[in-house]
DNA sequence: CCTGAGCATTACATCGTTGGAATCCCATTG
DNA sequence: CAATGGGATTCCAACGATGTAATGCTCAGG
């Protein structure tokens, strides 16, 4: 059986707060004392009991990570950051998806107070944050967003998702590009923030540039993934050559991952990136520099974004009624080999 | 404040202890009563605490997750179906990173104490499970081990690598390839079970088919990933160059990951794949199928890893001294278009 | 009308830890 | 030498849920 408080202090022949109080360090305990409970600690190799330290104070020293979909490159490269840099802070990382379900969000807040994590780290896709609004603001635990939400009073953390969709998008027109495809705008039953914000972001750099939007050329796949983007695409090219229509002159994906599918598809259709179609993506996950070209895409710090999150969410657990934060993290385009200069 | 069982009870008119017989459903309760402490549940939106009850029970309800790397494609994947699985086993999955550190994995179960994990699913890179041996047995929580594992006595779920990476080198024998690369392999500080598995197999089916290993031909990446895989091939294509050696007729790169860094060096100098150089992976992540070209490669049920992984784990959290099992989970090779047929 | 069986419910103690209040001890001071 | 102070330590209770043992209740049979 595991040692507790009181048989380390049986063996030190001290009273079991005085245990307590070595381990936490608070109360001052004297020298000697503290040695020999000390020694005691590791004789018996004590270890902790959280849960009854999470039920005398009420700090479980768990933080949940409820990302839209684990098995995306980015998710992982965000739980990496995350899991590292909450260990610094004490806590550990407990996993969740929350999927493309409102629901499912939901039901994440009522687990988190089941499993008792001190906080939670969300990123929804959905705009409609159902969860903050369906529960009562007090009864929901400490909750950081990653993305951007409307309602106010919630603390998030994100990239200007619309700033960086024109940059990209403008980039492109200067280079020369006429005809910009994107991947993961919205439309039908799919609608999520990232996805509306990028889309305004190309929409206000096409209209300043005088360029008139083609519906045709607003690709939506039912996920974000390769397969589905690449489906979309060879549909749309499929439709092209049909049609005899011309080929969009460049495809802005809103993921690296899409990316990938995109370039795939275009290499199996001996279409070359970029001389005929160029094509970028977003998050410059790791895969996106070996890409076949090396994609261009839109980088921003994965960490900064971990280390914001927790420390806006240490800040709201210290302090319920703290004012809401809205962090914004920098971003900017990395140019690599999928993006040619037209004339 | 949070409703308790004695909130519940008293508005019920009942005991606490009533409560909890209606909420855990051992104890028979009166229908009547039931319902009544039912509606007390409902109307004071009654969580419990897990706290608590892990005190009192001794279970905490999470179950940790430690992978060598969490950035990787791979473990997105796999990570994605252990909190999918372990959600319907009502567990929670606590995330760890065990990197390549065999004292971070000692660390990791000293941690998986503090947290009070009811267990530990361990993906151990290093042979040595120092872990382990360290340890009193009956001090360490359940483990599970994902990958081959010398010492008995330890449950573990994988795949056959050895058998696998054998097949995978017989079929790039058995399509006229004769020089062909491993990246990934064991040498210098970098000794990992899998590593050397999957180099066994490799050897195993070269000396079977009658050909010569060729040491410079076994690149061993400093890490497992696209970018240290890429800078390993960027020199041995170097070294061929400058000293007017032939290059290699096909590439096996010991994971997914690791092709992709492979394949976009060759793209960079315009070095055809397959037509000159076949490439094969392990792993089949999502990403492999939209790889330039399609990647061939070992393919296996990561949701079977986790199922069961989880359920050796059940089996020896409810049984300390159950005979410790050794799942073998099935591979085949996927056969996509990197790999040329060569007179 | 009383007794006993059998089921439903309650009272109590307990899991391991730690705040808060009370107590103790030693040293300093008058 | 006694009183005082303050730092160190101890005692007690409580966090919330639940196992155990005891109690209460209802109903059948004598």
């Amino acid at each position: 059986m595991r040692a507790t408080v009181r048989d380390v202090a049986k063996l030190a022949g001290v009273s079991p707060k005085t245990v307590s109080n070595v381990i936490n360090g608070v109360v001052p305990v004297r020298a000697e004392t503290r040695e020999r409970v000390e020694s005691a600690l590791a004789q018996l190799d004590y270890v902790p009991n959280m849960s009854a330290r999470g039920l005398r104070n009420g700090r479980s020293g768990n933080i949940a990570l409820a990302l839209p979909d684990l098995s995306t490159a980015y998710s992982a490269e965000l739980a990496r950051h995350f899991v590292e840099l909450a260990h610094e802070r004490g806590w550990a990382i407990q996993l969740e998806q929350s999927g493309n379900d409102p629901r499912r969000e939901v039901e994440l807040v009522s687990r988190a107070r089941t499993h008792l994590v001190d906080g939670l780290v969300l990123n929804p896709t959905l705009l409609s944050m159902s969860v903050v609004a369906d529960h009562d603001e007090s009864e929901l635990p400490p909750i950081v967003v990653i993305g951007e939400v409307e309602p106010d009073g919630i603390d998030q953390v994100h990239v200007d998702s619309e700033l960086a969709a024109r940059q990209m998008t403008e980039h492109l027109i200067a280079t020369g590009h006429r005809r910009i495809a994107i991947v993961g705008g919205s439309g039908g039953r799919f609608r999520s923030a990232t996805s509306l914000l990028r889309q305004r972001g190309y929409s206000a750099a096409l209209s300043a540039a005088g360029l008139a939007e083609e519906p045709e050329l607003n690709l939506v796949p039912t996920a974000w993934t390769p397969a589905a983007a690449a489906s979309e695409l060879t549909a749309l090219l499929d439709t092209c050559e049909r049609d005899g229509r011309a080929l969009p002159d460049a495809v802005f994906c809103f993921t690296d991952s899409m990316a990938l599918g995109v370039l795939h598809v275009l290499a199996g259709r001996g279409i070359r990136v970029p001389d005929e179609i160029s094509v970028v993506g977003f998050d410059d996950i790791d895969e996106a520099s070996f890409a076949i070209p090396a994609l261009t895409t839109v980088r921003f710090d994965k960490r900064a974004i971990a280390d914001a999150a927790l420390s806006a969410l240490a800040r709201r657990i210290g302090d319920a009624d703290a004012p809401a934060s809205d962090i914004v993290i920098a971003h900017e385009i990395v140019h690599r080999d999928s993006v040619a200069r037209r004339l």
